[in-house]
DNA sequence: CAGGCTATCATTAGACC
DNA sequence: GGGTCTAATGATAGCCT
């Protein structure tokens, strides 16, 4: 029978004149260079920024480990006047948005993953509606659970702390921050793209694990980075 | 008969461990990356900019119109925070903080539910091991996994939003951001040299160029600068 | 490292919800 | 905006030069 859909076709590569199209693709686009970006990142443990102004003109973000991280050392050519407040201020920024940012992923990663486990056992269940079960999916899946409920007890302890750090940082805030100046909201609003996007991956009939790789590159983030940090306060 | 390469494999998504295959990766990705970006440039006429740290501690960068430009803009969008928003902002990712930890604890109860659901079924399967699982239980298991994913997914959108919700708060300062003037980038992007050239991309079996046209290239300059990156995204 | 090759895998345009 | 599906185009891993 004849097909519903026709399938891609091959475009002009210049810029699209249906703004609604054009949206659309953005939409797919933006997704997919920012998937590419996660994976670059995993696959070959190096860090990067993406900055977009869409269409709509709203910023979208990737970073690795954060915009700002990326943005500064991309800036590091001219270090900023010398001021100890000032250097106090943007290593404490930094701090804060990496603990953020690795909050926020690790988080997102494990609804992902929890989300996929849902999913693989749902279609288990459906493809074998008669059969019996089996046994080490199950385990596989209960497994999987668990060590989700260790994370996530984890992340609780993790953020029951930072409440109670930023409610003495609100007490009493110049103690820390003298000239304010806290722009980590910046990092994680930044970043948080890139997690959005990699979730926004689906994960029917093939399952990704992108939004996993993100969380492991991060983590894995360590081999170049004391270094980079020597190089990058070196000069200060 | 056979074929004399074996094509594309799947890979792992974790970091490449053999140092060669991940040189070669990163090159590949590399250009891939940067030529997504630009696609996304010429189809949706937005403007980007890419910051990439390789393998090799070179600076590899793409932006349209410019990576300063980008960047400007982009601190810009995001200015730091003077002392009266930054306690907003406290405030505000205090109460969020709060709202995650306790649809946290939520989720946890959740969990310790399956938990004793899924320990209830291992048991009842050890027990009839040969027979057929019975239907009802293991759907009574699988509901509340499904219920478990719908909190999940909800409390990722919950997250999502209230991303978006700050994003949007430092996006429009409304008032809230009296001096978003100075920031600590002053006199720092101007004395970043940079050129910009148009991308002279290769195309398998079709040359695009027209496409390219509005793609521009930006190179770090600095010391290790990356002489064979510039040649590649042609002159200066 | 950059190019060329080829078999595969991944992304996505178009249409519909 | 977000998802789904299909078919076609696009990107690339592994191997060589």
């Amino acid at each position: 029978m004849a097909q519903l859909t026709k399938g891609r076709k091959k475009m002009e590569m210049k810029k699209i004149s249906d703004e609604s199209r054009l949206l659309v693709s953005f939409s797919k686009r933006h997704s997919g260079l920012f998937k590419k970006a996660s994976e670059l990142c995993t696959l070959c443990g190096v860090e990067m920024a993406i900055i977009v102004f869409s269409p709509t003109k709203k910023v979208l973000s990737f970073g690795n480990p954060s915009v700002q991280t990326i943005v500064d050392r991309f800036q590091k050519q001219n270090p900023p006047a010398n001021s100890t407040t000032f250097q106090f201020m943007q290593h404490y920024r930094n701090a804060k948005t990496k603990e953020l940012n690795m909050q926020l992923t690790n988080l997102l990663g494990q609804l992902e993953a929890e989300k996929k486990t849902s999913e693989k056992l749902n279609q288990i269940k459906k493809a074998r509606q008669d059969f019996l079960w089996d046994a080490p999916i199950e385990n596989l899946g209960l497994q999987k659970l668990e060590e989700l409920k260790v994370s996530m007890v984890e992340l609780k302890k993790t953020s029951e702390k930072q409440v109670e750090k930023l409610m003495a940082e609100v007490a009493n805030p110049t103690a820390k921050l003298p000239n304010s100046g806290s722009t980590w909201l910046e990092g994680v609003g930044s970043s948080i793209g890139q997690k959005t996007a990699q979730l926004a991956l689906r994960q029917k009939t093939t399952i990704q694990k992108s939004a996993l790789g993100l969380a492991i590159a991060i983590g894995e983030r360590r081999n170049e980075g004391s270094e980079i940090d020597q190089r990058r306060w070196s000069g200060w």
